[in-house]
DNA sequence: TCAAGATTGATGCAGGTGCATTTATTGGGC
DNA sequence: GCCCAATAAATGCACCTGCATCAATCTTGA
């Protein structure tokens, strides 16, 4: 009688979740050691360059990050504090709010991007060929839970995570 | 000019990011819903339960288990404060110590693994053929950082993480 | 129209993590 | 033998996270 996981399913699920590790240890040290703030912000600040006015409502960040609701919040009032968004109020619904990337706010995801592409090539995209890139994409999809999924996995620039 | 990180790169680092972040978390969840410790609790009870007499040097876990000193050293302190693990001074090092797992901790190990496999099966290995998993190994073994890596990856039971 | 339930976002609290530092001990060079 | 750098482990502090809950507002349906 068969293994419930197999051999073969154990022995990928445990690779997938130590090199998984070490290589985004990597890179944030990378990022952390260039005096750049956690990818988590990189993330926020991308998606919020992306919506088409420069702002969104949390819950939409909320949906695109796969992250709770309270840490959104708190993520949104760090990136308030440091003035790299702004809260708007929202008309059309008064429970909720719009928050919109400022100019400072931009700048640092494109700085970010400089060095977080860097780094995503020296620990990850230059060990593999674009072939293997490939393959590693179609086999992680086949793994994508049937829930959301989220929507634009961008195929323009900058890389979100998570 | 080619782009630094390829866009086949990208798209893989972002699914590998992603997917391996949710497919953990629904496992993680799963594990404590049904009444169990967080994972490293069960890769630090799995370590121990394989060590030759039943106990290792916290640096030795440390290396094993890819995580900071101070991490293990609290870890500890939560497995012994259980009942799960005994410290067990050192007398040819008397600055170290040794770590021992109890009856009990080699119980929850297997209790875990019980139910830790059935959700790798359900949240991933179900999703892959065992020749999937196989070409996944392959690939993300390409990624493995020229650093440590964790030597015994166990071709026995119960899937260390991270 | 109005009450019941759903949705949006914030927050108090307990616990976990990273960083830097501390304490104890060892080992090597002189 | 003695001093100093290296190693083993613990810990104080700040911050981050998860959970549960709250208040405000919207929506639905009788």
């Amino acid at each position: 009688m068969k293994r419930k996981p197999s051999t073969e399913a154990t022995a990928a699920w445990i690779r997938l979740m130590r090199i998984q590790g070490s290589v985004l240890d990597a890179v944030e040290q990378d990022l952390k050691k260039a005096g750049f703030p956690p990818l988590a912000w990189y993330d926020a600040l991308l998606e919020l360059s992306r919506a088409p006015s420069g702002e969104m409502r949390p819950v939409e960040l909320e949906k695109q990050m796969l992250i709770p609701q309270y840490s959104t919040s708190r993520l949104i009032d760090r990136l308030v504090d440091e003035g790299l968004a702004a809260r708007r109020e929202c008309k059309i619904d008064k429970r909720g709010q719009f928050v919109e990337i400022t100019e400072a706010g931009r700048e640092l995801q494109k700085k970010m991007w400089s060095a977080y592409s860097a780094a995503i090539e020296k620990h990850f995209g230059s060990k593999l060929s674009d072939a293997d890139a490939l393959k590693l994409c179609g086999l992680l999809d086949r793994l994508g839970c049937s829930c959301d999924e989220a929507p634009a996995l961008a195929p323009r620039e900058g890389a979100p995570t998570r």
